[in-house]
DNA sequence: GCGATATGACTTTCGGGTAAGTTACCACGA
DNA sequence: TCGTGGTAACTTACCCGAAAGTCATATCGC
């Protein structure tokens, strides 16, 4: 038989492999939002790369071709949620808003700008992500941008309440960002409350436990 | 040589088995405290039970010899934690105290209970456990006590606000769950901070938010 | 010797990561 | 107008380490 000196095993050749025609930039952000959606859904540690590729209708190593790792990939996702979410933030930030009012006009910003994206929230506060190394770099990076940020809210709220204690302003902070996370989750598991809806009841809810604090323009 | 004939490869008959006098019941106890420990700190995805196995000073089958599957020791972990938990602001919550005042004790409460356990809140919190199974069973059935007992406290808590919005109520009980998740965590990264100051940060900081709250005795 | 306590060494599974090859497209010279 | 070769876009099939889970065996108290 002729078979005999083609020892090579069969190179397998019937595939289909081959480009599709979509260019670098668009699958890499389709491989973006799918991968976000995963690990705010999922968590860093139970994201399965293989399912990322097939959501996204591609294979595993077109993944790591474009983002070299699950952490670059992660990574990824991370800062573009991170930069969205720390520039609306801080474009809030630095309105005239005070006290209250200005915790409410910064959720009122973050339900408009996750309305069709509202997994996108849980990515900066993934505790299965990894502690060290660049991937916890950048997580930090963004949530201590977002830290201060907030940190400088409730300081002015607790000054104008008289209490100036830096541990209490430390604990309040982070009862605050809780209260973020809650309502964010809330939202989640809620798809059909829209954003305005969301808005109304937190405005709601403040002014039942604290008094007016409708003090601006809508 | 007469090595020929033994190929049954030597039994390796040299290892330190054998009992260590140690009764089943206190061995279980030392490892459900070192894996609640463990759980809670890294979740249960990340829990590794050879590591749970050696830092309590034994070797992994004895693990799964008396707890069946990882999964089988996290639910005990969670029987123990959710009990003890579940029972104290059940038994807060048929005391006296309404609205505010309530919250605060419930607070008190907790912080009394695991003072010297913090990690053991977290437990019931846990996104990487199994959501399916005997597990997500027992977490459902603790968080949902907990849950109901919260509703409650919320419910009558925005009565007296005025508000009876039953979706009001349900997004309100998320955020005050939310802030106890955070200051348990807060807590947690602050080991310094004990019990009784960490009421007195709460009572204070609720007073200038809300105005004067403690009606009734200490 | 028998049951309870205990272990070293093994198997299995799952998922991150890689090697090597396949196909489509395009620029270019004859 | 047709090769023709270079490159970007893709895939199948594999490797490998980590951790869950198991088996056969060893020691001790009675």
């Amino acid at each position: 038989m002729a078979s005999t000196d083609l020892a090579d095993r069969g190179p397998a050749p019937r595939a289909n492999a081959g480009t599709k025609g979509v260019p670098r930039a668009e699958r890499e952000q389709q491989i973006l939002t799918v991968a976000s959606m995963a690990f705010g859904a999922d968590g860093f540690a139970a994201t399965n790369i293989s399912e990322v590729a097939r959501d996204a209708g591609i294979s595993k190593p077109l993944v790591y071709n474009y983002f070299g790792s699950k952490e670059g990939l992660y990574a990824a996702c991370l800062d573009e949620a991170g930069a969205l979410v720390g520039d609306e933030i801080e474009r809030i930030a630095r309105g005239d808003a005070v006290g209250i009012e200005r915790g409410i006009r910064t959720l009122e910003g973050m339900f408009a700008l996750l309305d069709d994206q509202r997994h996108l929230w849980r990515l900066l506060h993934d505790r299965t992500a990894p502690a060290t190394g660049a991937v916890a770099d950048i997580v930090r990076q963004h949530t201590e941008r977002i830290d201060k940020l907030a940190h400088e809210g409730v300081t002015e709220l607790l000054a104008l309440a008289g209490d100036t204690d830096e541990r209490d302003i430390s604990v309040m902070t982070a009862a605050w960002l809780g209260i973020v996370d809650s309502l964010m989750d809330w939202w989640v598991a809620h798809p059909d409350e829209s954003a305005a809806q969301m808005v109304e009841r937190v405005t709601r809810l403040f002014t039942a436990l604290l008094g007016d604090v409708s003090a601006g323009p809508s």
